[in-house]
DNA sequence: CAGGTGACATGAG
DNA sequence: ACTCATGCCACCT
């Protein structure tokens, strides 16, 4: 197994700082599969607050673990892929890389 | 407590 | 299809 999604990462996102919602987003974000794309507004409706995207976009900019939370993979409900800590062209070539999106 | 901010969403022009 | 304006939520100062 190595997808060891331990549940001592929440306990280390609230050792960073985090609030339950944004370490919650963060766990969700985490289990998503490599190749799939989840959207602020269904991050949200599956942390417990549907219309809490907004705040959902302050969370993963909070992200603390980048590499362990591939936070690359959520999109924004429009169409376009949203921003990105290292840049949305960045997040462009990391969905490509995965195929998640289609250039 | 009040005001401002932002990796969003939706609608109108 | 594009831009602008408003609403929404959690967080920060």
């Amino acid at each position: 197994m190595r997808t060891k999604i331990s549940g001592g990462l929440q306990a280390k996102l609230l050792s960073h700082g985090l609030t339950p919602f944004q370490a919650k987003v963060l766990l969700i974000v985490s289990t998503v599969p490599m190749g799939k794309t989840v959207t602020y507004k269904q991050l949200a409706r599956m942390a417990g607050r549907p219309k809490a995207y907004r705040a959902v976009g302050t969370a993963l900019n909070r992200n603390p673990f980048p590499v362990r939370i591939p936070c690359h993979r959520v999109v924004r409900s429009d169409g376009d892929i949203g921003g990105y800590f290292y840049g949305k062209r960045k997040k462009m070539e990391l969905l490509v890389r995965e195929g998640a999106i289609k250039r």
